[in-house]
Parts: C-alpha cells; sequence; structure tokens
RNA sequence: GGCGGCAUAGCCAAGUGGCUAAGGCAGCGGUCUGCAAAACCGUUAUUCAUCGGUUCGAAUCCGAUUGCCGCCUCCA
C-alpha cells in the first residue's frame, strides 16, 4: 500500500512520491535552545519520531534532519539576565532537550546542525539572494523583499494584499514593505556576532532553516515539517527565500502537528501554564505521555490534563499487563518440550492480520489513532489465550504466543513504546505513583505480610480489613499463585 | 478584517460515499476468586451539532445556521 501523506501546501492527502526511489530526505524545526522542553516540542518530536520510524520500518532509507536554534533574541536575553555567554546558554538547554527526548524514547534525527555552525551557508544564501536582487541591504541589516518572490503566501494560503489590510503587521519604515522580513541582523555593541559582508551581526530567525536544509538534503526534498504555529512566517519565509535563491522547490511534503492545549486553553506564558517534559514525566512513566498523544490524530489538537494522561496510563498498564500475561505463560513451558501445533490456528492468522492492519493504518497519513486500535486488538486476543484458553495445552499456546511477541516487538519499535519488560515498567511506573502520593512503602509491605498471615490462618476477616485500609490509600492487592502483589490505582 | 480547522456515546477518540459507526477510559450484568484484583464474555450512539440539498445510498459530498478553536506578533 503507498504512503499517503496530508501535505499542508496543497491540504489534501497525496501519495508519497520520494525524489529518489527509496530514500527520504525530512527537516523538522527543532527548538531554540533558551529553555527546557515542554508538552508541546514533546508532541513535535513524538509525532515526527514515530514518521520517521514508520517510514524506515517500510523501509525507506531516511535521512532526518532536526536543527537547534543556538543564536536567537530570546537565548540572548537569557544569557544578558544570568551573565554569561549565549553558547553556555543553549549548550545548558540542548542538553537538557537530550535529555528529554531520551526519557521520551526518540529516536535521535540523523543530523542534528546547529546554526551557528553554518554562517558561511547562510551569509553565502544571503548573497545569493542579494545579487539576484530580491535581497536589500540597509544600514547593516538586509531584508528580503516579499513583492520579488511572486509566490509569497502559497503554503498558507494569504495573499499580500490581504496582509497588508491587517492591522498587526509591523511599521518599520527602514522596510520596502512591511512584510518584508530580516536576513541578516545588525548586532548592536556588545551582542553576539559574526563578520559579513554588511558588517557585524548575526542571522535573521528564518534564514537558518533554509541553509541548513539545503546543506544537509539539497535544494529539494520531500519532507519538511514543523508545529501548525511555524506555517506562517516561518515556513512560508524559508519557500521564500530558498526558492527564490535555488529556483526549485524546497520541499515536496509539508507537514505540521497539532497543538497542545492545556486544560482546554492555549498552552501560554501569560496563563502560566506551560507543562515542562521533565515535570510531567515525574508524573507519568514517559510511555503513558507518549500514548497519550499517539491517540488522537497528529494533525488534530489534544487536550492535556491529568485527567487525559491517567487514562493514558490505565490503557498503557492493559498492554503491560498482556505482555506480562504472555511472558509468564511461555515461560511456563518445560525446558525443551515440543512445540504442538495450536488447536486454534486462526489465532496466529489474527495476529498476522493485525499486524497488516497496523502497518496500513499508518501508511495512510500515520494514522497512530487508528493503528493503536489494532494494538489494543491483540492485546485482547493475547489475554485470550494466556488466561481465557484455559483447555489449550501450553505447547500448543506457544506458537501463538512467539507470534504475537514478534507483532508486539514491532508495534512497540514503531510507535516507541512497550520497551521495557513488563517487570521493569510496572516497578517504574509504582515508583512514579509512589513518589506523587508520599507513600510509605515499607509500611505498605509490612501490612501485606500481617494480611498474608491473616489468611494463611484463614482469618478473612483481618484480611479485608487490611485490604480495605490500603484501598484508602488506592492500593490494589492482587492474590495470586501464593503471594500478593500490589499497584496503585 | 483576512486565512484555516473542528463539532461522532458519560468522557477521550478513529472512521471522510455502501458490510453490524474501531479502540481506550468510566459504568452495569456475568464467569473466575475465601473476598478481591487482573483477565474474559455480554451490555452502553437505529445514530454522527442543526436545517436543507445532491445520490439508488452520506457521519462521510454541497449550501446555510449555531457553537468552539487556531494562525495572521516570538512560538512545537
Amino acid at each position: 500500500m503507498p504512503q499517503k501523506i496530508f501535505n499542508t501546501k496543497t491540504r489534501k492527502k497525496e501519495i508519497l512520491q520520494p525524489i529518489k526511489e527509496g530514500v527520504i530526505g525530512m527537516y523538522v524545526c527543532g527548538i531554540t535552545a533558551y529553555d527546557v522542553c515542554h508538552v508541546g516540542h514533546a508532541r513535535a518530536a513524538v509525532v515526527f519520531d514515530v514518521i520517521f520510524r514508520h517510514l524506515k520500518a517500510r523501509g525507506y532509507d531516511v535521512t532526518y534532519v532536526k536543527n537547534f536554534t543556538d543564536i536567537d533574541d530570546k537565548i540572548i536575553d537569557r544569557a544578558n539576565k544570568e551573565g554569561i555567554g549565549i553558547a553556555q546558554i543553549a549548550e545548558r538547554y540542548i542538553q537538557l532537550h537530550d535529555e528529554d527526548m531520551a526519557a521520551l524514547n526518540v529516536i535521535t534525527p540523523t543530523v542534528t546542525p546547529k546554526a551557528t555552525e553554518h554562517m558561511a551557508d547562510m551569509i553565502a544564501l544571503i548573497s545569493t539572494l542579494e545579487n539576484k536582487g530580491i535581497a536589500y541591504a540597509l544600514d547593516g541589516d538586509v531584508f528580503f523583499a516579499v513583492n520579488g518572490f511572486p509566490a509569497y503566501g502559497g503554503l498558507s494560503g494569504r495573499h499580500l494584499d490581504d496582509m497588508m489590510a491587517g492591522a498587526r503587521v509591523d511599521i518599520n519604515d527602514k522596510k520596502r514593505n512591511p512584510l518584508d522580513f530580516v536576513l541578516w541582523k545588525k548586532s548592536k555593541e556588545g551582542e553576539p556576532s559574526w563578520e559579513s559582508p554588511w558588517g557585524k551581526g548575526r542571522p535573521g530567525w528564518h534564514i537558518e532553516c533554509s541553509a541548513m536544509s539545503r546543506r544537509y538534503l539539497g535544494d529539494t526534498f520531500d519532507i519538511h515539517g514543523g508545529g501548525e504555529d511555524l506555517v506562517f512566517p516561518h515556513h512560508e519565509n524559508e519557500i521564500a527565500q530558498s526558492q527564490a535563491a535555488t529556483g526549485k522547490p524546497l520541499a515536496n511534503y509539508w507537514m505540521h502537528n497539532g497543538f497542545v492545549k492545556i486544560n482546554a486553553e492555549k498552552m501560554s506564558k501569560s496563563l502560566g501554564n506551560i507543562f515542562p517534559v521533565r515535570d510531567i514525566i515525574k508524573q507519568y512513566h514517559p510511555e503513558a505521555l507518549r500514548l497519550f498523544m499517539l491517540q488522537s490524530h497528529y494533525r488534530s489538537p489534544v487536550d492535556y490534563s491529568d485527567t487525559s494522561l491517567k487514562e493514558a496510563r490505565t490503557a498503557l498498564i492493559r498492554c503491560y499487563t498482556a505482555l506480562q500475561l504472555m511472558k509468564e505463560t511461555l515461560s511456563g513451558l518445560a525446558q525443551g518440550e515440543e512445540t504442538v501445533l495450536p488447536t486454534k490456528p486462526e489465532y496466529v492468522s489474527k495476529l498476522n492480520d493485525l499486524k497488516d492492519k497496523f502497518d496500513a493504518a499508518l501508511d495512510d497519513d500515520f494514522n497512530t489513532a487508528q493503528a493503536l486500535g489494532y494494538v489494543f486488538d491483540a492485546a485482547r486476543l493475547i489475554n485470550n489465550v494466556t488466561t481465557a484458553e484455559k483447555k489449550m495445552p501450553l505447547p500448543a499456546k506457544r506458537v501463538i504466543l512467539e507470534t504475537a511477541t514478534g507483532i508486539f516487538k514491532h508495534f512497540g519499535s514503531v510507535l516507541g513504546v512497550f520497551q521495557s519488560d513488563p517487570d521493569i515498567f510496572f516497578h517504574a511506573d509504582r515508583n512514579i505513583e509512589v513518589g506523587k502520593r508520599g507513600l510509605d512503602v515499607s509500611r505498605i509491605e509490612a501490612l501485606i505480610l500481617a494480611r498474608q498471615k491473616a489468611r494463611e490462618e484463614k482469618d478473612w476477616s483481618r484480611a479485608d480489613e487490611i485490604r480495605q485500609e490500603l484501598a484508602l490509600q488506592n492500593i490494589t492487592l492482587k492474590d495470586s499463585a501464593g503471594q500478593t502483589t500490589w499497584s496503585i490505582e
């Protein structure tokens, strides 16, 4: 089945036709390194991570470039406030970004270039534009003349005339047209600067992506992505710069992920509802955050709330429970025991069918929500085999469960979840909950021991009393095979 | 003012012309269990904001209405 992609440029789903058969170049706008990553960054990272993983799983040779903006007004502000250099600020937040991404199990892109390491590329690009008469220098600043690029507005569906009518256009009398944007900024006294044909200065925001995508992917590449807020002006300006310089299309497919809202409100500094990734993963297992995001289509807005994360956690536990039951069942097989054909071979074909449907869902514009539906179907099927099929002999279950293990491995590797051993997952999840609620583990375990004793003496009322007491702290006990385990609701 | 998006069960959320409208959470009944938990089985939208239209046939296409939201300024 061909890969379909919703192209922002045409507002339609299109069939992906790579420039070079079997090879994909993908550029995604990364972070500006002046603060820690929040849920919104996490969503963009997870969305494009799954896209990267699925394309690779489908056999494409993908070069994924995600940049770091390490020179910018916000970084300069921060550096001034702290009295240190911009490089130190950028380095710190790139480091923290990398930690967050690792925690979220986001694969490091193929190339992660930094703006400051591509000054020569940017200056060359600006010079080309100047020589073509599309850029003009004024007192050490260089501007891009939007009137020189007739296709301006093509990505975001805007017309220059309409934008001119808008009241929010910055009036800068230096510019020939208020919509012209800066390619190179003259630096003020004491600001970081680089030598250029226009004097000491620094690059404008948009030019770095044009320069770096060209450096690593060429004049035209396959996929360009980012958050939907980048459509205008950032991506529009990138297109203008690159295409005016090269005369070729910048990217064939433009993909934009939807926003994360917080309790139905827009996330913003003024509302004080910025949720850093590192705070969230103290409250919930990172895979719960990932699952939460993947349960909606990447283009829809998602609403982050404690309730939604809780539900994602419960759903994640459902999958890990199935995986754990499967692991236990398989380990119950005697060494060297012969495999017998399953008494119900339809389980195997159903599993293979679910894998095909899962892949097909991702082929259709990366529909992770639909794909997850098949993951849960597979989990139910596993539970049927491990738990409900009481009459099926163990050796006959082996073929089915080994098929299921392989399929879950595939699901997990594409979605970037189910990466832990179930026991390790449950342990980690419980630690998070214990920490969040400030529970006393030794006290809980002492109570469980006391209850076990009561149960041995068949003192059911005492046993139930302890169960009740622990239930008040949302602790659920599970009695099985002579031992009691506990978990937190 | 310009451009765009969304509205599906108690909640979250797929589905964009045609089999019984996925899946998750929550609820209810049952099996299992000393009691539970987990798991399994059954059940919870004759209906997809409203009103018209196109069609043999629409949640899905078109138009209108209502409500919500995003972008147009730094932003994933």
